[in-house]
RNA sequence: GGCUCAGUAGCUCAGUUGGUUAGAGUGCCGGCCUGUCACGCCGGAGGUCGAGGGUUCAAGUCCCUUUUGAGUCGCCA
């Protein structure tokens, strides 16, 4: 290799040293009979002199474009204190050409390297092209730092690396899965994980103790912004802990991260579940803010239009003003939340509010509720189903969060949320299903409740949330078979379908299963979170599009009819 | 599957009440330029206004259909 150096680690100790340059060119000044060019690498920018003292290299230069990549050999110079650019790391130097070779030349690119603000659909088809933008590569910088202190703690903490296969087994419950056609066993398929639980369950009963994997998962869901169908997840499970202790460790973990990362200190609060819907109408709330929930059914209970209603929550927004179209947008928000009895208040100078739907009195008490000053707003959502009205009010209170810039992007504010419950009705399905997972260990004290009122017992999960964002969940593990048989039946699997999706591994926990727990992050939202970046896309290197295609590759795409056939799949 | 927003030059966008030859910035091409660094100056090319249909004397603009993308709800144990 010729090349001696990289284009930002020259400094002024290198004065007058001779170094070969390779990059990419950033950006070419030609000014009469001097030419500057911009060298760009993955350690940053550089600038080259090429004058005409050096007229083969000054003529071959004319022929350089952006994004040629060239090799430079030259000389170290300081600038003149009236050439130093101070918004460059290397702008007191440059490099004076002595040499230069073109080793790549490139065709007009179809959007600006310098340009970020392009739209998602070109910016993935050429994305190789996109993550030559210092900030993509800074934030994969960020990740790979990430995962290396991640990966470090583990190992320190006696965690042993293990993988587990991604041609495995497809199991009902949670998430669609991937499937892939068999070849040697006809109409049989594997499915990719959608995360490797029960493996590392697996792990624990054959007494590996302490595990821990990054790897890729896979659901077949729809995408969002934090959401991709295959995601990278930092997975561990431990043998003989309790809640506690693996909560105190992952808190230790975070802080390291944030400390090597952003250098903060960081905290953390916990919350119960309850609580957290109750107050911020969400399992994952944004800690940043205020604008809690509160409940109003005492003070309403005797109002005509209110009475026969379940549920009535309202939150407080203070100091601020809506035009009647705003309003209106609001409304049609919450009815996308199945709410019809949507009501805003607005308070004058005097404190009061033209309404036709309170009285004095009950103006009063609502005051007092929310501690109300002059030009504040109060929302009100009424139902029959308190889920309903609390997952409203919940997005009602990012909604105006966001409207209103309320959320600070420099601060970090951490909960457990706990005490999840066992189980939840699923309306769609109408079954009651797990809420954190099947293998999820209920609380001891709650077990007899398993048969009468299954809906009261809480589980010995756990999530951590940043920001609005859950970055990881976890919970203590079923380690007694008939136990786990138990949660199966309430959930209403099938003695059959048990037998065919779990049997081995109910058997498995037949020989002697240690007690366990672990707890998955959600990789690509920490870093998400660590970068300040507000989708995921701009922290892995080749996302999917929200159809889940990809633009570069063409993925997913028609297959030959042998390869088909091979699979004996018709179309 | 539902809702909201967007699609106009390579890119990012403006385009008023429906009215002349559809504009700007940037990029690109050519010329000038020895201290630029968002270089500057001069000139030039570049458009099926996502597609199809309708209303109208006249449509980028209004209506319908369709398509592509983003966000979101459902969904994501």
């Amino acid at each position: 290799m010729r090349r001696t150096c990289m284009c930002a680690e020259i400094s002024d100790v290198d004065l007058n040293k001779k170094v070969i340059l390779c990059g990419w060119v950033n950006k070419k000044r030609k000014l009469g009979q001097i030419i500057f060019i911009i060298l760009r690498d993955i350690t940053g920018l550089v600038q080259i002199k090429i004058d005409q003292n050096q007229k083969r290299i000054f003529d071959l230069a004319l022929e350089i474009k952006s994004e040629f990549i060239i090799e430079i050999e030259g000389l170290v110079k300081l600038r003149e204190n009236k050439d130093i650019n101070n918004n460059l790391k290397t702008g007191n130097i440059e490099i004076l050409a002595e040499n230069l070779k073109i080793l790549s030349s490139a065709k007009n690119t179809p959007f600006s390297i310098l340009d970020d603000n392009v739209k998602e659909e070109l910016k993935l088809k050429y994305r190789y092209l996109d993550l030559r933008r210092k900030k993509l590569q800074d934030n994969l910088i960020i990740r790979h730092e990430t995962v290396k202190t991640i990966r470090s703690f583990l190992i320190d903490n006696k965690f042993l690396d293990i993988e587990t296969p991604f041609l495995t087994k497809s199991t009902p419950e949670g998430a669609r899965d991937y499937l892939i056609p068999s070849r040697i066993h006809k109409k049989k398929f594997y499915a990719l994980p959608q995360s490797p639980q029960i493996l590392k369950q697996l792990l624990m009963i054959s007494g590996i103790d302490r595990y821990f994997q990054i790897v890729k998962c896979f659901r077949d869901e729809d995408l969002r912004a934090d959401r991709q169908p295959e995601f990278t997840q930092v997975d561990m499970e431990l043998s003989f802990v309790t809640q506690e202790y693996i909560i105190k460790l992952n808190e230790n973990l975070l802080k390291k991260v944030f400390k090597k990362i952003l250098d903060i200190d960081i905290e953390f609060e916990r919350i119960n579940y309850a609580d957290s819907m109750e107050r911020f109408g969400s399992d994952k709330p944004d800690l940043r803010y205020d604008l809690e929930l509160k409940n109003l059914n005492n003070i309403l209970s005797d109002n005509n239009f209110f009475k026969d209603i379940s549920y009535i929550y309202g939150i407080k927004l203070k100091n601020c003003d809506f035009s009647r179209r705003e309003l209106d947008k609001l409304s049609e928000f919450i009815k996308s939340f199945e709410i019809k009895n949507f009501f805003v208040l607005k308070f004058d100078e005097n404190l009061e509010t033209r309404n036709n739907l309170l009285n004095k009195i009950e103006l009063k008490s609502l005051e007092k509720t929310f501690n109300v000053d002059k030009n504040d707003f109060i929302f009100l959502c009424a139902s029959e189903n308190k889920k309903k009205v609390l997952n409203a009010l919940g997005n009602l209170r990012i909604y105006l969060a966001r409207k209103f810039n309320l959320a600070n992007k420099n601060i970090y504010k951490f909960a457990w949320i706990v005490n999840f419950p066992m189980f939840e009705y699923s309306i769609e399905d109408k079954k009651i299903c797990a809420t954190h997972h099947a293998f999820t260990m209920p609380h001891e004290e709650d077990l007899y409740l398993l048969d009468n009122s299954p809906e009261l017992v809480r589980a010995q999960a756990y999530d951590i949330v940043l920001n609005g964002y859950e970055i990881a969940g976890g919970s203590i593990r079923i380690h007694d078979a008939n136990l786990q048989r138990k949660i199966f039946n309430v959930i209403n699997l099938s003695k059959k379908e048990v037998e065919n999706k779990f049997g081995f591994f109910l058997e498995a926990l037949e020989y002697g299963a240690p007690p366990h727990g672990g707890l998955a992050y959600g990789l690509d939202r920490l870093i998400m979170l660590l970068t300040n970046e507000s989708s995921i896309r701009d922290v892995i290197a080749f996302p999917k599009l929200k159809d889940s295609s990809c633009p570069l590759t063409g993925a997913p795409d028609y297959v030959d009819i042998d390869q088909l056939s091979n699979l004996d799949i018709k179309y």
